[in-house]
DNA sequence: TATTGTTATACTCTATAACTATA
DNA sequence: TATAGTTATAGAGTATAACAATA
């Protein structure tokens, strides 16, 4: 018989999930996430989606960069967050193709309740850990994404 | 006008998705995780159950609290891998009512890969930091799961 | 021709409510 | 009656491919 989870020295434990720590640990924080979202009678796409439009509009195509998602599937997302009058989309002067997506009035008030619970509940998250491990943990996941970015550009590139 | 993204010296910072580094970090790994669950032709939902059967066979009410699904919904997700030959549902001894749920060998040998592949895609992601960062950070990541699944089993029995 | 965005289609994932079979 | 699981239904999110309008 196999022994799964025996396998080496390095084998990452397998934790609630059966996957590495960092697995568990992103369920959870989706999970945390989309909890805060339903409060606020939102999906958590939706949330990430108004959260991206909070520093501006932005076009449909970056908008999908960002999301990770493909421009058809962003389509369907604005239409539903449009529907629900979170956003509308407008024209963009000099191209009449583009579409620049907005929060609108009550996308704006939904998002900014809704970016700090999330913020708090993420906070919670952390309240086992003490003041600094908490700051060291932030500024590893900083590190992590933005390297992570950075490659991600990088193979864009070249 | 409001500035959104100045809430007060406690804010996080709005990073990639608009919301803290956490969810930032939680966006990264679950799309690392699909990544990889797509190279074995797995959903990352799939790669998840499967995971979860490491360690034996479990039952469809024991593999919905785990995985945080209703019974329903791990009905169809049991249904879809199962037609793909990475599951098997049997029965249990003394309760007709019930029903187990197991790895199939295909599912064994897919989860054995997908799960060591994901593994390595979580600990290239962990990359930039150094070896004493990363085991602070697998570590702090551990302790802040625990704490919730402790939270989460002490109101289901409050 | 190339780009921007939408439509059409098909799937996975999810919840709620109603149901069946068994305990 | 209570529990284990399924079915029915509806909707979100996603990708691919084909399309329209504009550049």
């Amino acid at each position: 018989m196999s022994e799964p989870t025996d396998c080496g020295p390095s084998c990452p434990t397998l934790g609630a999930t059966g996957l590495p720590e960092l697995a568990d640990l992103a369920v959870l924080v989706r999970s945390t996430v989309a909890d805060v979202a339903d409060r606020h009678d939102l999906t958590p796409m939706q949330g990430r989606l108004l959260c991206l439009l909070l520093d501006g509009p932005l076009r449909m195509a970056e908008l999908a960069r960002r999301l990770g998602v493909e421009k058809a599937a962003l389509t369907g997302l604005v239409d539903r967050a449009e529907r629900r009058s979170l956003v509308e989309r407008r024209a963009v002067p000099g191209d009449r193709r583009a579409v620049l997506v907005a929060l609108s009035d009550a996308g704006t008030s939904a998002v900014s309740v809704f970016h700090a619970d999330a913020a708090d509940a993420l906070d919670a998250m952390l309240g086992d850990l003490t003041e600094e491990e908490r700051a060291a943990f932030r500024r590893m996941a900083a590190t992590v994404v933005a390297s992570a970015s950075a490659s991600a550009s990088a193979s864009a590139v070249g």
